[in-house]
Order: C-alpha cells, then sequence, then structure tokens
DNA sequence: TCTCAAGTTGACGTAAAGGGTACGCTAGCG
DNA sequence: CGCTAGCGTACCCTTTACGTCAACTTGAGA
C-alpha cells in the first residue's frame, strides 16, 4: 500500500488553477506543512494539503490576507478544541462584514456620482475646459466642483 | 506687479492635505508642469497648477488611476479643441461605472455569503474541525464546500 | 537506456502611490 | 548678519501575492 492519497504539484496546479510558484509560496509562509518527500527531491502531497489549499482560497475569497489565514492556522494548531478559532473566526467574519458593508455605502454614492458624470458627458457637444477661477459661468461648479467641464455659455 | 498668484509648496500642501513629496511625485510623472522657478530655486506654482492637482484629485476619487490621469492629460495636451478628451473621459467614466457595478454585484454576493457564515459560526457552541473526506457528516458540505467547519456530530 | 516533461532552489522583479530619511541649501525676517 | 523654517535632490522602503528567470536535477514512459 503506496501512499495512497499522494499529489504531485502539477495535480494540485491543475486542480485548484494556481501556480505551482504559489504552493511552494504558501510552504514558505507555513501554510502548508512542508511535506515529507522521503526518499524523493519532489514534493508529495496529501489529501490534508488539498483541503488545507481549499481552506486556504476560500478564506482569502472573504479577504482575508495570508497574514490573518496564517494566524489563524496558528491558531488552530495552539489550540486544538477550535474554541479560538471559532472566536478568531468570527471576529474576523464580522470585521469583513462590516468592512465589506461601508465599502458597498461607499461604492453606492460613487455609483450615483459617476452615473449622474457619465451622462453628463455624454450628452454634451458642447462643452469646454474652463480656464479656471475667471470663468464667470461655471454653473455645475457646486457639483463638479473642480470645473473639469463646464458647459459652454450660449453665445 | 510682481506675479500675482504664485504659491510655494507649503501652502499647496495645507491647501490640499497633501505632502510636498506628493506634488514633486506628481511633477515626477509629469502631471503637473515642471514650475519655472526664475531665479529661485525653490518651486513656484501658479493658479493653473493648483487647478490641475484639484482636477487629479478628482479623478482620483473617480478611481482612475494616475496613469490614467496623465493619458488624458496628454490628450488634452495634443489636441487643444477637447473633442478626444470629452471622448477619452466619457469611456473611462463609462469603464469605472462597469467595473463599479460589477464589483457592487460581487459585493452583494459577498455580503450575502459572509453574513451567512457570521450568523453560523457565531451561533455554533459544537464545532470542530472537519478531518476532510473521512468526515461522514458534513451537512454543511453543500454550502460551505470547504468544510473549514462542521457541527459535530451528535454523540 | 534515453529522453524530455516536470520539478527544484534562489534570487530578483512587479504594481501603486507615494513615505521616509539624509544631508545640504535658501529665503526672508528681525 | 544670523537664524531657522522651508525647500532642494537623491536614494531606498513600504505592502501583497505572487511572476520570472536561470541553471540544474528527477522521474516515468518508450
Amino acid at each position: 500500500m503506496e501512499k495512497e492519497n499522494s499529489y504531485r504539484i502539477g495535480e494540485l496546479v491543475r486542480m485548484f488553477g494556481i501556480t505551482s510558484r504559489t504552493v511552494r509560496f504558501y510552504e514558505e509562509l507555513g501554510l502548508i506543512e512542508s511535506m515529507d518527500r522521503d526518499g524523493s527531491e519532489h514534493r508529495r502531497y496529501s489529501e490534508r494539503n488539498v483541503i488545507r489549499i481549499k481552506r486556504i482560497q476560500q478564506l482569502k475569497d472573504y479577504g482575508l490576507t495570508l497574514s490573518e489565514i496564517s494566524a489563524l492556522f496558528e491558531m488552530a494548531r495552539v489550540d486544538r478544541t477550535g474554541a479560538t478559532v471559532r472566536e478568531g473566526l468570527a471576529v474576523k467574519y464580522r470585521q469583513k462584514l462590516d468592512e465589506a458593508l461601508r465599502r458597498r455605502a461607499q461604492l453606492d454614492a460613487y455609483i450615483e456620482d459617476l452615473s449622474w458624470h457619465v451622462e453628463q458627458v455624454e450628452r454634451a457637444n458642447d462643452f469646454f475646459e474652463c480656464p479656471g477661477a475667471s470663468c464667470a459661468s461655471c454653473r455645475w461648479a457646486e457639483r463638479c466642483d473642480v470645473r473639469l467641464l463646464v458647459k459652454r455659455p450660449p453665445s
């Protein structure tokens, strides 16, 4: 029975659509335990390693950085009951959620603002570049306060 | 009448809340025309320069990168009628808008997903780390497909 | 046995938008 | 004349998650 579930690095690459550099990088960071490549020079990966990588990907998707992920794994290593991991995860998740909600609000304002600008710029057929403070007809000045584009005054 | 509107770099710093390093950086990139510091070793900034910086800040707020901004300014330099600038701006704005809308959709999915996870993790009082494929009780497996945390089977 | 794809280490590079530091010069006020 | 805040250049550093390259070495199929 020769090590039933044993993957080579190339297989992981195809599995996850990542590069071998990435896998080795994760190992460098200690995110993946260094495989015992007993006898061989080539790394071998177990089912556990595969799960690890999946976890990393999920946590990355949730916006955790690699060092945050690393910290979580370290917690898990220290405390086998999983209590602190759970707690740490809850805190992190909630942080990320708050952050996401904040970003969403910002994004909405941004979208509204930008929509307005798109409309103005696309509808315009008589804009000119405003010369600055001396321009008397910056009618959009309160909205578009740098007067990037200003409607030409009716001549 | 000695050069009426002439600012020193420190004044810009106070005006915009940026650092002098930033102003010089913009000059390096060609975003601000190199000031003629005639006679002096110190830079002097005109009203035009001030407007430029305001513009840079606005465009940055709209998500353009410095190199995109640079490209727009280059357009403006070449074409004084402003037609290509307007067009370029419209294209960029629309791009950024699409991008923002896409990001918002992603963010929504992310928020929903994360909310679910927060709820699960916070409500749980008996999670354990799933050992992987051999675990028979991954009841959330279809949703939480990497089985980061799985409910402990009732013993 | 040969071959060549696949794997190895290590060092250095990348993007973005400046920040930080060292060290010297200058403007302008009293 | 002297002081000192302000300004100058020049250089490296930051963060994150890898990419890229060079120069080998290994392993598995024919």
